[in-house]
DNA sequence: TTGAAGATGTTATATTATAACATAGTGTAT
DNA sequence: ATACACTATGTTATAATATAACATCTTCAA
């Protein structure tokens, strides 16, 4: 079976989630979930429209606000990340556990990687005390070529 | 006068880029001084459309390419930034000087203080090295509240 | 001086995102 | 159980951001 591994990983991350939810009294209803599990199956980012594109082959009357009110519910509880220089959404690689990550994007492959790092949460708090600032939100996306498309 | 020490930090500026495009072989055309004018005429960061609107006032029927391609040029030389969780622009406080900067972005004053430190640097340089990832672009910002707004 | 490359003009349209209001579902205090 | 407040979803319309494609004009080097 072609993809078995990914839909067992895809199914292991919708179990955490579904806990996540729960301890968190979150509502993660049919919708958030059919356009997280859309979202799961990409191997990288995707654009709203393109899943709004899926999407309507599950429910083909939906619209544009259907797929970014899911999308707004599984951002701001941390479930995906939007990637500002992209416009585009991608799942989280480690949902709940950190705040402030940051990506490695190739512009080649279009492969992504998130990197958690304590070093980036130092460059943060140190500047936000030295200028009297109070971080709310961190973007930090860097594009470039990887590893493999280097070769 | 009103702002007369913000059109003399303008004019400064711009000398600094005229220069710059000399020294660098870079075509300031009337159209892109125009545009890199009217953004250091703004206090903080300007949109793409609001610069049209501005623009039409010296040329009636300038399209959006007439901005977009301004930008472009602009942003490509280093003399200003997009700021991409924005989805706007300002001018670069230090042209030609750094590469990496990032941003402190107040939500509320909407002011953006643009910060050049060489642990950015050091954070893009050492995870690259260590993924094996060619870094081109960096897109680093921080929102929050700042040092006024909080008091 | 001409012709190739770059810059700008112009029309059209693609892409991304939200406002505003209607309807349906859910949970909770009575 | 009921009603009412809150949240979620449906639906229509449109706002906001950005680029494609082709025409014309400028510039400058061979």
């Amino acid at each position: 079976m072609k993809n078995s591994k990914e839909n067992k990983n895809a199914n292991i991350y919708m179990k955490n989630i579904e806990k996540l939810c729960k301890s968190n009294n979150l509502k993660l209803t049919a919708l958030r979930k059919q356009v997280l599990e859309l979202i799961l199956s990409k191997k990288s980012f995707v654009k709203a429209y393109d899943l709004l594109n899926d999407f309507k082959k599950i429910q083909p009357n939906a619209k544009p606000p259907t797929i970014y009110r899911s999308l707004d519910f599984l951002e701001e509880n941390g479930f995906i990340h939007k990637l500002q220089s992209l416009n585009a959404f991608i799942k989280c690689a480690h949902p709940k556990e950190h705040d402030n990550c940051y990506f490695l994007i190739c512009k080649k492959c279009n492969n992504i990687e998130e990197v958690c790092s304590s070093k980036i949460d130092k460059v943060v708090s140190n500047t936000s005390k030295e200028k009297n600032f109070s971080p709310k939100n961190v973007t930090f996306e860097i594009s470039g070529i990887c590893d493999k498309c280097m070769s």
